[in-house]
DNA sequence: CTGTTAGCGCGTTCAT
DNA sequence: ATGAACGCGCTAACAG
């Protein structure tokens, strides 16, 4: 059984190790770190047994405060509820993980006050770098942190704020799925998307489609915001004389579960009536009428690449920013059958 | 080569405040904690404005260390990928935010040995308390960790391993199931559950099915997993002659999503062919087919309750262990209109 | 009210 | 190869 004295106090330290082993806490800490080669076997296996003997674990916090260095990445998410983040932080999660770090996440609930204490949070417990995924409506604060550690933007970027980026190539996937409706046969498209409030990403999506709508003659487009008049306003999309086939284009997860929910409000055939193609991939998108057409992100190599990019500036690059874009994946199902029906 | 360990180091201390300000630490010490009466204007003034013109923020690693209070609470999760555990968790969180504390999150994808390295990861960051919602393979573990610090169990129990734990009231929850679904005339029932690993709630829901079913002579009971076979399993099931309308008991939200996808792929039309019920409540459920009947946990509470558990042993209530257990709600959709159709 | 002193648990020189 | 001593940033005694 375990010793019980030891057993008893709720916390073990290095120099109850020490004077266990009878050695110094020198040689225990020798042995927590990397040095264990410079240790003799005989004291080297001393300090195995009584480690597992009292259970010792080295204490993060104080190795940390010594070292500085925590082996924690923080990161800020906007909408811990939206399903994208999730899958981001999944992938940012596997990444910390294979290289021994460990990830702090605060949620700020699209709160900009959330996001300053979150912020201040985060730096005072000496993280080692951070992801973001915000509004990033604290540019200052963000510009302070980023002089202390690496910083990397997820999904938005922030206005007159330089640093690494990682996100989705929007102009690109907005491209093919115009592409798509249009080869389809659809000729109306309206764009849903969340009310603006200064997502770059959200932006950059509705900018890059009037755009492109404007480049193609065959098309006429139009966006829409969700919210309460979401139903009607899409009823008078729906009901309005057009050049063609209708199609909805929702802009993210969130603007697909809106749109359908009015689609079915209005009393529409999922997905005879009118066409729909969404940003994100959802494990449910299958399921509703006859499946909804997908324009998947790599999340998970997103929240991977976001990481590394941490990693690559802890390890002493100071290049120049980067951004990597990725590209959305095509993923065809029921709801874009268009003129092939 | 930027080194960012050295910017780190080169953060502001209290030290710099004290000496900005020419008073000692304790005063500074005293300025940022609870003792700020204790101060006089003049100097509360100058610490403040030093504090401002620095740019100094409390080091929270080094406060922990000396008190023992981290303010960190740690949760472990089985499967961030499950809509259950993201919304207990931002009830959590927000409980947290409410009392000044952190969260710390960890996933375990399900594996056993990530559970255990992360629950000594979490130790060693001198958490205060930790929510527990993950198989709960390793025992001895949490026993240890239990004479350290508060733990709460949330919606699984671990065997032989006396805590507080937060859940649903399982066996009412199949009871209002079921009665829900003989009123609706359904009389075949076939339970779907993802598959046997130890998960208690899992074990609850399928032995509750069990003895219920075997209590009312109206309704026969089945029972099946998800995996490759669910696609055959129930169309066995559906082919069979039975006692009269059959319906589906999904005993999660994962299981709902493998069983609609099934069901499609059968090419059933839902749901006149076979009634389905399912707990938890996702967002996308009003959307397939004719919506989906549900039994909603109240998910944010219990991440609430289970933060609050953790306070009050925090605050020294020592008590017996204490078992929260909530009452499911149910959510009427299309998808068990059964004879009223 | 304020400053001085002594650690919290650990890593890291220095000696030996 | 090993140990003693110091300090990371902070709080909590104790004086004054």
């Amino acid at each position: 059984m375990n010793d019980f004295s030891a057993a008893q106090r709720s916390r073990v330290t290095m120099l109850d190790v020490a004077e266990h082993a009878k050695v110094s806490k020198a040689s225990v800490s020798r042995f927590i770190g990397d040095d264990r080669a410079l240790l003799s076997d005989a004291i080297a296996l001393r300090i195995e047994q009584s480690i597992a003997e009292l259970g010792y674990r080295p204490n993060q916090m104080a190795r940390g405060l010594k070292r500085g260095r925590t082996r924690l990445i923080g990161m800020l998410v906007a909408d811990i509820r939206n399903p994208y983040s999730i899958a981001v932080m999944h992938g940012v999660e596997t990444a910390c993980r294979q290289h021994g770090y460990s990830l702090v996440v605060c949620n700020t609930d699209r709160d900009d006050e959330q996001e300053r204490q979150h912020l201040a949070l985060l730096r005072s417990y000496n993280i080692e770098g951070l992801i973001v995924n915000t509004l990033g409506h604290h540019r200052d604060e963000l510009q302070e942190l980023q002089r202390e550690m690496p910083l990397v933007l997820v999904d938005r970027k922030v206005e007159q704020f330089d640093s690494d980026m990682v996100g989705l190539d929007n102009p690109a996937a907005i491209a093919i799925a115009l592409d798509h409706l249009e080869e389809r046969g659809y000729r109306d498209v309206m764009l849903v998307t969340e009310p603006f409030d200064g997502t770059s990403s959200r932006i950059e999506r509705v900018s890059s489609f009037k755009q492109q709508i404007a480049q193609r003659s065959t098309l006429r487009g139009a966006i829409v915001e969700t919210g309460s008049e979401l139903t009607a306003n899409l009823n008078t999309f729906l009901k309005s004389p057009g050049p063609g086939q209708k199609a909805l284009f929702c802009a993210n997860g969130i603007a697909a579960l809106a749109s359908t929910h009015a689609l079915r409000e209005l009393g529409c055939k999922l997905f005879d009536d009118v066409g729909l193609i969404a940003l994100d991939d959802l494990d449910w998108y299958p399921l509703v009428g006859s499946g909804i057409t997908a324009l998947a992100q790599p999340t998970a190599e997103i929240g991977g690449r976001a990481f590394e990019c941490l990693l690559k500036r802890l390890r002493g690059d100071d290049g120049p920013v980067r951004t990597l874009d990725f590209a959305a994946r095509l993923v065809v199902r029921g709801s874009t059958l268009g003129n092939l029906r």
